[in-house]
RNA sequence: GCCGGAGUGGCGGAAUUGGCAGACGCACAGGACUUAAAAUCCUGCGAUCUUCAUCGAUCGUACCGGUUCGACCCCGGUCUUCGGCACCA
């Protein structure tokens, strides 16, 4: 150790040293707690960022404090490397995907490396690399298998100009993500994962899920979208099929004027064929196609619709009642048509007003305000009953029972639960990505690809671009093949797989990464998981985060897995903003953590972003501070140096003897206490940090002082330096090695707090008059309340203020304050 | 429109259970050391008033009101802002 803090030396020296004596490696260890802590492993862009920084110094710190509290830590990062940036640039420079990605791996490795976080490397998973996507493969078969996974036509996100399919992620207000030309709708044949028949569970779920913030949860919760209501059959007058329709509202049937079908409802073209409607409808249903999704489904698009000239009946009250298209109502949602109560949903109202059709109220309040037979607007609120027959009266909120066992007695409904979620389309006309392991034979149909076969391998003869179909029809060796099954002549399918299902599992994966003959073993997964921390960008609260519990739910009920949640705590990190918006390449606000590594080192950067601000909020990227950080680390490197020549030889123990002593003793106890706390429970870095750099300070004022007690500093100077080292651990390492240890601080236990220490002789309190802070004393500790009544009350300032006046209560609260409320 | 956060000095932020608002750091100002600079150290740093200076007084946590001996914290309302969802029947 130097006199001077040479943080390029001293990082490079413990970097080599963690790396040669492989420090992070971890083997199961059936005799110790286990804990797993995973960031969210990066898109290999190329360039790290600051949200990175922040990211992976977050997890740093827990995996190097949890590892000295005497866990068990797996902390692995790996590469999410399938994805469309990699075949942009093959596009755009003629390189190969695969040698764009791997040179970005390489570049963000040794970037990561630089960081001195405590990855176990060994175990370092790549999602582009087939000893990974075997068995993506594998987990698709397997979810094919169970009839999770199936195929079908549906219109997808179509870019006119560039002649390819978007992901729902790529379409950005509506417009293509790289050329922003609008959006439109395809009809092709796409792989499908049934997420839908998990929605009950990965709702019902989250409330076990104590350790997730609300906020993620409710997100997701909306995003599901649970809806119980009812299904309703209408018959069609001159029409043998039944219009059947879900609605939440099902006490307002007798409110029923219109009916409402989606324009690309499957009856329309049977109801209005051969029909004076026929043309009318058709011009409708052309002009809305000529729209864009956003334009279509935007809340402000005003209500229009056709009469088809047909009607339906009401089985409850046995009226006709018309039925339109319209564009308010969605395909997609429910059966795609709708029942019209305009009294009490103020869509049907604002359409029922345009088109000059029938309301009728059947919910009445008695809010004078509100004129039930000439409405403003549709009346939502509770409310009784009117206008129903028999159901006259109830309260509407229990008339949906009722109603609900009505249908079901007479077999015109039922009860019905829809959700908003969708299954997950998971096909990609791309080529950079696992193939889908499936194989077309006219006579067998969709077989999947023969386990023993697996992997699939992406082709290299392929073609980019980017315009038409998947890249992999390009490619001359890839697209026939025999039937597994019947051995005839068969197509492989050409798309690959959303990158989202690459990133479903990997968690799993660490914990037995190597394993060639099953995609991890039983035994490892069961010793890991679940992961005990889960930390990444809040931008990953819904697609993520669900896909993820989705995969491991599939998981447990096929065996391979033995739980059904993933991950058991998560904490979700602020963005790292600039200039007010999101650091993105095409903005060019990135900031990248190179120049502050080259001028002050890792350590000052992670203990700069880590104190900046607390993990959960959102961080505005300027580097005013940054010296700040450098400067306390200066100071430590000072502070420890100077000692170093006189604490080693001290004794361990000590007698606190002087006031310094014991105020010394104090703080440093406080601080192992708070970090302790700070950094194992409520993840606030920040006060952990500012907390240390209160116990330098004190440490400075101490060794300045007349009577130094050795034996107390060398336990001040170790305490410091081990509670420093998650967020520091270079410079940590380097002084710990120079006060004379030679076990990594990694390895060492992590300081435990003196109770008694903390507790002191005499304690400031302080005494309001009237909740007014009048004065502050120093009284002896835990007195009882009528001695500290009577010590404050016979103070003279208290007397001078309080004379004249009548006092008419005194609260004491002991240990802490006084309150003298006088008249 | 619906749901969920947030709003504290010039700035980042602290106040963990209703009990001293502004910890810690940045920036700034003054001083010490130095031939000088850097580094380091010391002092000050919410506003207003008062005072030669001290001492002190009043106000102050987006705004208005309430509960309480006491409110950044709890309750009611308003504004601003960020995030999510959005013809979801």
């Amino acid at each position: 150790m130097l006199e001077r803090y040479d943080f390029a030396e001293i990082e490079k020296k413990w970097q080599k040293s963690w790396e040669d004596q492989e420090t992070f490696k971890t083997v199961e260890d059936e005799s110790k707690e286990k804990y797993y802590v995973l960031e969210m492993f990066p898109y290999p862009s190329g360039k790290l960022h600051m949200g990175h920084v922040r990211n992976y110094s977050i997890g740093d710190v827990i995996a190097r404090f949890k590892t000295m509290n005497n866990f068990n830590v797996l902390h692995p990062m790996g590469w999410d490397s399938f994805g469309l940036p990699a075949e942009n640039a093959a596009i755009k420079n003629g390189i190969h995907p695969n040698l764009w990605t791997w040179a970005n791996i390489d570049e963000m490795r040794s970037q990561l490396k630089e960081l001195g976080l405590s990855y176990d490397w060994s175990r370092e998973v790549a999602t582009c690399h087939p000893d990974y996507y075997k068995w993506m493969q594998w987990i698709f078969v397997q979810f094919f298998k169970k009839g999770l996974a199936y195929k079908k036509e549906n219109p997808v996100n179509w870019c006119p100009s560039c002649q390819t399919v978007l992901a729902n992620e790529q379409v950005v207000d509506g417009g293509c993500e790289r050329c922003g030309t609008l959006v439109g709708k395809k009809e092709l044949s796409q792989w499908y994962f049934k997420i839908t028949d998990y929605a009950d569970r990965l709702l019902d779920n989250l409330d076990n899920l104590d350790g997730w913030p609300n906020k993620v949860k409710i997100m997701q919760k909306n995003w599901i979208g649970r809806s119980i209501g009812a299904e309703v059959d209408f018959d069609i007058v001159g029409f043998d099929k039944k219009m059947k329709i879900f609605t939440t509202r099902p006490d307002t049937l007798y409110g029923v004027t219109y009916m409402v079908l989606a324009p690309e409802h499957p009856f329309v073209n049977e109801l209005v064929s051969g029909s004076e409607k026929e043309a009318e409808i058709k011009a409708f249903n052309e002009k809305l196609h000529q729209m864009s999704d956003i334009e279509r489904t935007s809340t402000t698009l005003e209500k229009e619709g056709v009469f088809t000239g047909r009607y339906c009946i009401n089985p409850l009250n046995n009226k006709e009642v018309p039925i339109f298209i319209a564009n308010y109502v969605l395909m997609d949602y429910g059966t795609g048509a709708i029942m019209a109560v305009p009294a009490h949903d103020q869509r049907d109202f604002d359409f029922a007003v345009k088109y000059n059709l029938e309301i009728i109220p059947v919910v009445e309040t008695n809010d004078p305000n509100i004129d039930m037979l000439n409405l403003k607007e549709a009346f939502i609120a509770e409310g009784n009953m009117i206008n129903s027959d028999k159901f006259n009266g109830m309260n509407n909120k229990v008339a949906i029972a009722k109603f609900i066992e009505y249908l079901e007695e007479n077999k015109i409904g039922k009860k019905s639960i829809n959700y908003r979620l969708r299954d997950w389309l998971i096909s990609r006309q791309r080529y950079w990505g696992t193939p889908i392991p499936m194989i077309h034979c006219d006579k067998c149909g969709w077989v999947p690809e023969k386990e023993e076969n697996l992997p699939v391998l992406l082709p290299t003869d392929v073609e980019f671009t980017g315009k038409g179909e998947s890249p992999l029809t390009t490619s001359k060796t890839f697209g026939e093949t025999a039937c597994p099954e019947c051995g005839g002549l068969a197509h492989r399918e050409l798309d690959t797989m959303d990158t989202f299902l690459d990133s479903s599992w990997y968690f799993l994966r660490y914990t037995d990464p190597k394993n060639q003959e099953k995609a991890w073993d039983f035994k490892n997964q069961k010793y890991w998981m679940n992961v005990d921390q889960y930390i990444g960008g809040v931008e990953h609260a819904i697609l993520h985060l669900m896909y993820s519990r989705f995969f491991q739910m599939a998981l447990y009920d096929l065996g391979f897995v033995s739980n059904e949640e993933p991950f058991k705590n998560l904490l979700t990190q602020g963005m790292v903003i600039k200039d007010g918006k999101k650091m993105s390449k095409s903005i060019g606000n990135v900031v990248s953590p190179d120049l502050i590594i080259s001028k002050y080192g890792a350590d000052t950067a992670r203990l700069f972003i880590l104190f900046a601000s607390p993990p959960e909020k959102e961080l505005d990227w300027s580097d005013a501070g940054v010296e700040g950080s450098f400067r306390f680390l200066n100071r430590v490197h000072r502070l420890v140096y100077e000692l170093s020549a006189i604490v080693p030889a001290a004794p361990k123990t000590y007698i606190l003897e002087t006031e310094a002593d014991k105020n010394l003793a104090y703080v440093m106890n406080g601080t192992v206490k708070k970090v302790s706390e700070d950094v194992g429970g409520r993840f606030n870095f920040n006060t952990a940090i500012s907390s240390i750099m209160e116990l330098v300070n004190e440490m400075y004022k101490y060794k300045e002082g007349d009577d130094i007690n050795l034996g107390l500093l060398k336990v001040c100077v170790e305490n410091l330096v081990l509670i420093l080292s998650p967020f520091t651990p270079h410079i940590c390492e380097e002084m710990w090695q120079h006060l004379g240890n030679n076990e990594s601080v990694y390895k060492t236990n992590w300081p435990v707090y003196d109770e008694e220490a903390l507790i002191k002789d005499t304690v400031e309190i302080v005494i309001q008059v009237n909740g007014k802070v009048k004065e502050k004393l120093n009284i002896t500790n835990n007195l009882d309340k009528s001695t500290f009544e009577r010590i404050v009350m016979e103070n003279e300032k208290v007397m001078a203020i309080i004379s004249g006046k009548d006092v008419i209560k005194i609260i004491a609260v002991p240990n802490k304050l006084i309150n003298i409320v006088v008249k």
